[in-house]
DNA sequence: CTGGGGAAGGGGCCC
DNA sequence: GGGGCCCCTTCCCCA
């Protein structure tokens, strides 16, 4: 005969335990604070400290601390909370923190609700987007402005996916006993499922629209397909770490002031061997691959090239792009002809010598010999409809980007410019305060 | 088949 | 934390 309130009691036991400093054994000090906990619960939570307890525990039987400079006390409270209760707070703000903090200390489950919430919060984002390139394709240039917003919401609090009916407050997904049993949603559609894109796969993808279709429409947006985050779903939460990737075990006994470093989840190792500082420095892992930085926001950037999210579109081809600088980059070469080199013969031309070409929604410069051998001199030139080609300077933040009615019209529906080629005087000392300027949507 | 060039994309880091 | 720049690698196209 089973009685089933007897693990929940047995947790909540333990967890008053906990609070009340009784018997704990463990202390984990987590950038100078200390936090109490149990060996054998510990132990039976999470892989990194059934290693490192199982190492400990032949060295004495006293007291041990773990100390942890790879993540905050916020997000270890988030961990040891749900080690003792079952209950996962995960917010739009700390899932990042908590999956690579559970990453680190080798916790599946907790892995898996992240990887879960995380996807969930896409899929809301997604969502937004169907429903915000449903709403209009021709006003683009105020829509960027939206889509912020829903981007940055799909990561908010209020953002948090769908849990377990059995979970007693908003925001906590409930894990262990039969709540964990049925914690199998999948907030909708397989379209989800598909959502997230490998690189390479997504690379190909887009590359493969963009130069047969010419125009990426946002509706071309890449059908995302299993991805790493799938994938590293079915790896075992202890998948190797790199050997930055190091925390200091402190054995308070045998070796009072004796650290041990702990990487690649299985290797214990006096710590003055390997660490350094600067490995201390490196201390945002990311979740998805061995990959480590310093800054949070330099994860948060990391972590697109694994949720295949691609805020930042082109309004002149459609292409979407990871990151605002790529935006940038790919605008300023494609769109706008920046470099005052010859396409064809590589040489350097300024404003007498050469010209600019318009080939659908891209520009490139000619030189005037390269020009009339192209055969291409008898086109138009369109002086009237001639958008600046100045590179976006500081401190024109607004301007630079602005897409000049007529040009937005001219890129809309010249797609396969190979039939409609302008040929544009390059003019660079023109006044820019009164430039026609194209503009990417940014945010 | 191969090498060069262009474009994309990722990381480090400064402001 | 965001924006942006620089550097590097990878991939693809083309001669």
């Amino acid at each position: 005969m089973e009685i089933s309130s007897h693990q929940f009691h047995l947790l909540q036991q333990l967890n008053e335990q906990r609070r009340q400093d009784l018997f704990c054994d463990c202390n984990i000090l987590v950038e100078g604070k200390v936090f109490k906990a149990h060996r054998n619960v510990l132990f039976a939570s999470s892989g990194y400290f059934k290693m490192l307890l199982s190492q400990s525990s032949k060295e004495t039987s006293q007291s041990t601390t773990a100390t942890f400079q790879a993540f905050s006390p916020d997000t270890f409270t988030v961990i040891l909370d749900f080690v003792y209760s079952g209950k996962l707070s995960l917010t739009g703000q700390n899932v990042i923190e908590v999956m690579s903090a559970a990453s680190y200390l080798q916790m599946t489950d907790v892995i898996s609700v992240c990887k879960t919430f995380i996807k969930s919060s896409l899929d809301i984002s997604e969502k937004e987007k169907d429903r915000y390139f449903s709403l209009s394709d021709k006003d683009v240039s105020s829509n960027g402005v939206d889509r912020s917003c829903v981007y940055s919401g799909g990561w908010r609090a209020e953002s948090s996916p769908p849990h377990s009916h059995s979970s007693p407050d908003p925001g906590t997904c409930m894990m262990g006993g039969n709540a964990w049993s049925n914690f199998n949603y999948y907030p909708t559609s397989q379209r989800n499922a598909q959502q997230q894109l490998s690189k390479h796969e997504q690379r190909q993808d887009s590359i493969k629209k963009s130069r047969h279709l010419g125009l990426q429409q946002p509706s071309d947006i890449p059908h995302y397909k299993s991805s790493k985050l799938e994938d590293r779903a079915a790896e075992p939460a202890g998948h190797a770490a790199p050997a930055e990737e190091q925390v200091h075990i402190d054995t308070e006994v045998e070796a009072p002031h004796v650290g041990y470093q702990f990487g690649q989840g299985a290797e214990v190792m006096p710590r003055g061997l390997a660490v350094s500082q600067q490995e201390h420095e490196m201390r945002f892992k990311c979740p998805f691959c061995s990959h480590v930085v310093k800054r949070k926001a330099d994860l948060k950037r990391h972590l697109r090239c694994h949720t295949g999210e691609r805020p930042y579109p082109c309004e002149a081809c459609g292409k979407r792009f990871s990151r605002l600088d790529h935006l940038s980059s790919h605008f300023r070469t494609i769109h706008q002809a920046c470099k005052p080199i010859c396409r064809k013969c590589k040489r350097h031309v300024t404003e007498l010598t050469g010209q600019v070409v318009q080939e659908g929604t891209r520009r490139y410069r000619l030189c005037n010999e390269c020009l009339a051998e192209a055969g291409i001199d008898s086109i138009r030139i369109d002086l009237e409809a001639e958008a600046p080609l100045e590179f976006p300077q500081d401190g024109d933040k607004d301007s630079r980007w602005h897409y000049g009615e007529d040009n937005r019209s001219d890129v809309e529906i010249v797609e396969d410019g190979s039939t409609d080629l302008v040929i544009q005087q390059v003019d660079d000392s023109e006044d820019e305060a009164e430039e026609k300027e194209v503009k990417p949507n940014i945010r």
